[in-house]
RNA sequence: GGUCCCAUGGUCAAGCGGUUAAGACAUCGCCCUUUCACGGCGGUAACAGGGGUUCGAUUCCCCUUGGGACUACCA
């Protein structure tokens, strides 16, 4: 048996090892009942992955009792996959998508909070005490080898040891290290990484209550894993035992990949003695290809970026009530009932959450989005698109602002109402779907030999008389009952069973005759309400293109 | 390989021992209709397979199969 006290005098000669003192600089929080510290921890090695997101959403859900906390805490401990700035990049990430921890990290902000640092990298010192502090303790030791996962006679050593002992725990072969080796390696300034003195059994059994999983029963863990790495910085699982003790999290939710490691974190909580958290694991967001399912990649799918639905134009909401829905199935009904209502406002269950991976449904996001975009008042949709486009379309932006009035009178077409129009899911097809609203409209592509075939001095004639009887004071009926006239006037035929029992005898039908009209000032065969358009676009205008159509009509 | 997780239509999913197995998206058809939509109505489409337990299994247990994850001095 080593002496541990020496021992961990030896390897942090100068450190503190009094762990109380952070007990009391931390003190614990002052909850109301059902409230909840929970925290969003994502290490800086990229952008925010729309698993990041999805559990944001959860934390959002989770924490809105009064007093609740959701922090942020950046988990840099991996220097080599570290990239620069992703931090910011995160955290900036997290804002545009309208969500805002109460606490923590802040990126290039100062940090907000008592119990910080809120950034790994900044919280060695802390870390070193616990550290010494579990060493003399008895429960972790030094490990002078190098990565014995590049060693082969290392692995070969610890099956040999395995063997010679008839069992199937695998301690790490240098638990065995004398004092005096440690020694003779710190003097020659070997540096060591930290493992955990494991006291368990793996092949004991032993209950473990997850928030979404349920009870389930868990072997022990028995690796005595790597806590501190030789460059003094630690791995997730000791920050994390540490950080979320400190920090008061009196909830941990990570993605399901952790699910495997709990055994071994919560025998570091014990070593440390220190209270277990409960945990909640998330499902991974996965998506299909040929045939099979598999996690979301940063690497390879655009859609799991998060920036990605920023760019596109994506309403923030409808992305996170996308989500929402993902997490608890029933979220669309309660939408339904409560179509004006905040989403956070729905009645969250943890319990809920369903326990398989979902694969992610662009097309259903597109509907979420619609929904979503077609409850918003052409008010918020123009401020809406024109924040988007300001950032990642200025010359629209330009449009969009040169008559705000103007702009929300296109957008107040079929906006409203019991059934409103679906049609725009996200800012980006804005520009292209309403061009002949902003754009000029000289530039538009207008050929009407490709709609119709008669000749253009009945075009002409018939748009002339189009816009000369159109007034905006009519109501639609009326304008509807001289479209029909003018159309029979035109050859065509507005009593649609006549033109059916004899087509060759006219030009074609009501729609024909309408359809001809819109083509004609909106160069579009699909538009909303072709009267609401007239009338936004007004008289004038409508001459004023007539003109540019003549030149087309020669 | 080992360990763990998951398993209802194309997708998200209700269901928690007895149901004509919800609903949403997608898809198809019809209706409404001046276009396109929106909307309404309807259709196609599912309990992975095999054993148990039970009067009775989609539901509980086991096995198989399939998929996923973890298995780092990465998080």
């Amino acid at each position: 048996m080593l002496d541990y006290n020496k021992l961990a005098e030896m390897l942090y000669p100068n450190v503190d090892k009094n762990i109380n003192k952070y007990f009391q600089k931390y003190p614990s929080r002052n909850l109301l009942k059902d409230a909840v510290v929970t925290r969003f921890a994502p290490s800086p090695t990229g952008y925010l992955h729309i698993g990041g997101l999805f559990q944001c959403v959860t934390h959002e859900m989770l924490s809105k009792k009064p007093t609740s906390v959701f922090y942020l805490r950046l988990e840099d401990t991996d220097q080599k996959r570290e990239i620069e700035n992703a931090g910011d990049l995160l955290y900036d990430t997290i804002l545009k998508f309208d969500i805002v921890p109460n606490e923590g990290y802040r990126g290039n902000r100062d940090d907000k909070g008592i119990y910080g640092p809120y950034v790994q990298s900044e919280r060695l010192e802390i870390y070193q005490t616990f550290a010494k502090y579990l060493v003399a303790k008895g429960r972790a030791f030094p490990c002078f080898c190098e990565k014995c996962e590049d060693k082969e006679d290392i692995v070969a050593k610890r099956e040999q040891e395995i063997e010679n002992n008839n069992t199937t725990i695998d301690h790490d072969p240098c638990r065995k290290i004398s004092l005096e080796e440690i020694e003779e390696n710190l003097a020659m300034g070997k540096p060591f990484a930290l493992r955990l003195l494991s006291k368990g059994n793996p092949n004991a059994i032993m209950e473990f209550d997850d928030l979404i999983k349920g009870k389930r029963k868990i072997r022990e863990n028995g690796k005595d894993i790597v806590l501190i790495k030789n460059n003094g910085i630690p791995v997730y699982a000791f920050a994390h035992v540490v950080d979320d003790t400190l920090m008061g999290t009196t909830v941990i939710v990570r993605g399901e990949d952790w699910f495997q490691s709990v055994a071994s974190h919560i025998e570091l909580f014990r070593a440390f003695g220190f209270d277990e958290i409960p945990y909640l694991h998330t499902p991974n967001i996965c998506k299909t290809e040929e045939g099979k399912k598999r996690k979301l990649s940063k690497r390879k799918d655009p859609e799991a970026d998060c920036r990605f639905y920023i760019q596109d134009g994506y309403p923030v909401v409808a992305v996170k009530e996308y989500l929402l829905n993902l997490l608890n199935s029933d979220f669309e009904d309660w939408r339904r009932e409560n179509p004006n209502k905040y989403y956070k406002e729905f009645p969250f269950a943890v319990e809920k959450i369903n326990t398989g991976n979902p694969v992610f449904d662009i097309v259903k996001v597109n509907d979420v989005s619609k929904d979503y975009i077609s409850r918003l008042s052409s008010k918020e949709v123009y401020q809406q698109l024109l924040a988007w486009a300001k950032e990642y379309d200025t010359e629209f932006a330009e449009l969009l602002s040169k008559n705000p009035e103007y702009s929300m009178n296109v957008f107040d077409i079929e906006r409203g109402g019991e059934k409103p129009r679906k049609d725009i899911y996200k800012w980006s097809m804005v520009r292209e779907y309403y061009n002949y609203m902003f754009e000029d409209f000289s530039k538009l592509n207008i050929n009407f030999k490709e709609l119709i075939n008669i000749d253009n001095e009945l075009i002409y004639k018939i748009l002339h008389t189009y816009i000369v009887l159109f007034e905006e004071t009519l109501t639609k009926e009326e304008w509807f009952d001289r479209m029909k006239k003018m159309a029979d006037k035109h050859g065509f035929c507005s009593d649609n069973k006549a033109y059916k029992a004899n087509p060759e005898a006219y030009n074609g039908n009501l729609s024909a005759f309408c359809n001809l009209v819109r083509y004609a000032f909106t160069g579009k065969t699909n538009t909303p309400d072709l009267y609401s358009i007239c009338c936004v676009l007004g008289k004038d205008e409508l001459f004023n293109r007539l003109d540019v159509l003549k030149k087309k009509l020669k």
